[in-house]
DNA sequence: GCCTGATAGTTAATATCTAAATTATTAATA
DNA sequence: TATTAATAATTTAGATATTAACTATCAGGC
């Protein structure tokens, strides 16, 4: 009585379509400021997360961004191009890269964050503050999953 | 005293963020029973809706799958390479073109689909009923705004 | 019939994702 | 010390996303 059967259930209306039909609706107007200002989405993560580290290790920008590391090679690598980044190797252990904003990539915080921030808030009154409040209480659970959520069973499987 | 100001706010926390980080947890475990089928996320995607229409034009096919027109020529080609699916133009209107799966297409279907019901019931008995249930109208609310919030003041702006 | 404007699918260029392999470096150990 | 096992960043290959441009086709008005 209380879930339909999964193979009744709408595809549309699946926990990962619904997770992509909501990006999609709400990316959209980001994106264009971002593209205002000349920077994709990533770009735009990096510095976001830049402009609260004075420096930051590779692995940990990776993560914060959630940019998967092959990919942030090239986000960085262009960034460093526009002289938005700078990258150095850590003397301690040379394995290790940090990368920080240089002064043109800081200045960037005080032009492009206001146009973001205001969308932000003009989204989030589009929504009843109750059902906002749940839905991100909601997503904080689902983003707490282990990515594999059935190790368990892992013996059995295999 | 409600919300705290925009720019207090952490960032992995914002709904974006929470969006891609739930994307992160959940997604995985699918990529990895697709995979095993020798299914890519977005060719499943496409035998998933062609298995619910005997037939379907590209345009609703790249709607019901969220899948942008431009990847979606590169995807059905590919499962078109494989002998999966079928393309076929319209005769009334030769700008449409239809898609539908073949039958070796069809029968992935019983093959592909239990794995992966079976991974979607693990994950949602993984979480509370009441909670899930607000999570999906919630992110129903998300995904119901036009990707374009403020048309209103496009006069003002440009 | 010809022109204009829309529409559907496609192509093109660049950026990013996914998964796997590679390189450089470090740590651990015999 | 030489070897081996980890780790961090990077590279590679294939697929997909994003945006813009392009082609073919259709509909309507002249």
């Amino acid at each position: 009585m209380e879930c339909p059967p999964v193979a009744t259930q709408s595809f549309s209306r699946s926990l990962p379509m619904l997770l992509y039909r909501a990006l999609d609706a709400v990316m959209p107007r980001f994106r264009k400021i971002f593209n205002e200002f000349g920077l994709t989405e990533q770009q735009w993560r990096v510095l976001r997360v830049l402009w609260e580290h004075d420096e930051i290790a590779f692995r940990e920008l990776s993560d914060n961004t959630l940019i998967p590391a092959p990919s942030l090679v090239g986000v960085v690598d262009r960034l460093a191009k526009q002289g938005l980044v700078d990258r150095r190797r850590s003397a301690e252990d040379r394995r290790n890269v940090f990368v920080r904003a240089t002064n043109e990539g800081s200045e960037l915080h005080q032009t492009v964050r206001p146009h973001v921030d205001k969308a932000y808030v003009e989204m989030r009154e589009s929504i009843d503050a109750d059902d906002w409040r749940e839905l991100i209480e909601g997503l904080e659970r689902i983003a707490a999953l282990s990515p594999e959520t059935t190790i368990v069973d892992k013996a059995t499987n295999e």
